[in-house]
RNA sequence: GCGCCGGUCGUAUAGUGGCAAUUACAUGAGACUGUAAAUCUCACGGCCUUUGGCCUUCGGUGGUUCGAGUCCACCCCGGCGCA
């Protein structure tokens, strides 16, 4: 059986399209927002409420499973979305990223966007990653253990962790890293490309014909915020048989949308793409008007767990004291579960005072934000409204920013 | 009444001659983009020409000292013990 089939069912302006994937467990409409569930779960919800906010798909984390509790473990617990008891389709990321964010990317100054970098006078720090050719051999951020990840080792705890959908081996760079060790590392993503997809098809060749769980692997297209990079990553990537792409690395905040249609425009139509780790609502327009198809982000969660909240007027912290009796609910277009039930003023006091709901609550909210953003943004295609949605969104998000 | 101990920034504390004064919490604000993140950063007496300067602060009033939150005297308040 075909791991992944993908439909373009409508095609907007520019490079945006409306499609469908069909995993096993599932179909995701696209454009989609994936919801990220790093250790096999979204923080502070339950899958049901995952389900409930309009959740498609789920990714977990390559890296982080394999430390805790083991990808055999989560192997032999029927794989990661029957361990985390998400029956919706699931992904899983190479560990790639862990690579930059242990590594050069270490402490936490650096993000993948120049703009958001600090100069950082500070010490150096002791990384806890350091690749070579062959892989990267890091520390365990838990307890300070040594291990190694390569292109075939990264395959096969993805093969454990069995997700539908799952990524190549690569390695994300600092957007202030050089040009010269830009076109190194991508060189290196490639030939680890190139690793992880002959690992994969051996893997696959060993499986019965009849086998049910067959998975989709995406090779990630790299290149830092180098549109010739880029490019070449594009058609190197673009070649190889992969059943979709993501798009990875640093980039800088200005041109992204212009990076994304120099890459989209080169890798093959009628495979999926994901954009990986974006974003802010401005971001997803800007991804989907150039051409991706899925993005996942830690962002809704993350910021929910700190008091940032999402509104269609621009993102508010509800932990600010103007909040403190402010008894409307967080946003008066949202029909999230959070919205329809209570006020500003609630889940304010639960963040003073320390509650989990405050995390439940504010998790559910983002996520449903975001997720029904992009859900918009897919109605927009179909109705050939997208420049306008994006207009009027846009006008409402910033006009208190 | 006598003796002992104690009164420091909203709260709890550190500080026994150089201090606008420690730490925690609280408070105020900010950050967060393939999650080392229910985390992190900054501010938290006032003012200014702000890698510095000035003023006002450690229960009260006086005193000793170049200099007092710190030492002395008395007073006020609280706790404990003895009457």
């Amino acid at each position: 059986m075909i791991p992944l089939e993908f439909t373009i069912t409508k095609k907007g302006k520019g490079l945006a399209r409306m499609g469908r994937i069909e995993t096993p467990h599932g179909a995701i409409e696209t454009p989609a927002f994936v919801v990220v569930g790093t250790k096999a779960t979204v923080k502070a919800l339950t899958p049901e409420q995952v389900k409930e906010l309009g959740t498609q798909v789920v990714l977990g984390n390559t890296y982080h499973l394999y430390l805790e509790p083991g990808d055999e473990l989560v192997r032999d617990a029927g794989g990661l979305g029957k361990f985390m008891h998400w029956d919706g389709p699931t992904m899983t990321d190479s560990g790639g990223f862990q690579v930059f964010s242990l590594g050069a990317g270490f402490g936490r100054g650096n993000t993948k966007f120049e703009a958001t970098v600090a100069p950082e006078g500070g010490e150096e720090q002791e990384r806890l990653a350091t690749i070579d050719e062959e892989g990267v051999s890091f520390r365990s951020h838990k307890d300070g253990s040594s291990h190694r990840f390569t292109p075939e080792k990264s395959m096969e705890i993805q093969h454990n962790l069995a997700a539908d959908m799952f990524f190549a081996f690569d390695e994300c760079t600092l957007p202030t890293a050089p040009r010269e060790y830009q076109v190194e590392a991508m060189e290196r993503t490639h030939r680890w490309a190139q690793r992880s997809l002959a690992h994969h098809k051996k893997f696959e060749a060993g499986l019965p014909a009849e086998a049910e769980r067959r998975q989709a692997l995406f090779g990630i297209v790299q290149g830092g915020r180098f549109s010739d990079l880029r490019e070449q990553s594009a058609r190197t990537i673009g070649k190889m048989a992969f059943a979709g792409f993501g798009i990875g690395g640093s980039f800088s905040k200005e041109d992204l949308g212009d990076t994304l249609a120099l890459v989209n425009k080169i890798l093959p139509e009628e495979k999926p793409r994901h954009l990986l780790g974006i974003g802010e609502p401005e971001d997803l327009f800007l991804g989907i008007q150039n051409g991706c198809d899925m993005f996942d982000c830690v962002l809704p969660t993350r910021l929910g767990r700190n008091g940032t909240l999402y509104t269609a007027r621009g993102k508010i912290n509800i932990t600010n004291a103007k909040y403190v009796r402010d008894f409307s609910p967080i946003d008066e277009d949202c029909g999230c579960y959070t919205c329809t039930n209570f006020t500003r003023a609630y889940v304010a006091h639960l963040f003073r005072a320390k509650e989990m709901l405050a995390a439940t609550l504010a998790s559910t909210h983002n996520l449903y934000f975001i997720v029904h953003l992009v859900d918009d943004i897919r109605q927009a295609i179909l109705e050939d409204q997208f420049d306008d949605v994006r207009a009027r969104f846009l006008a409402a998000y910033r006009a208190n920013n």
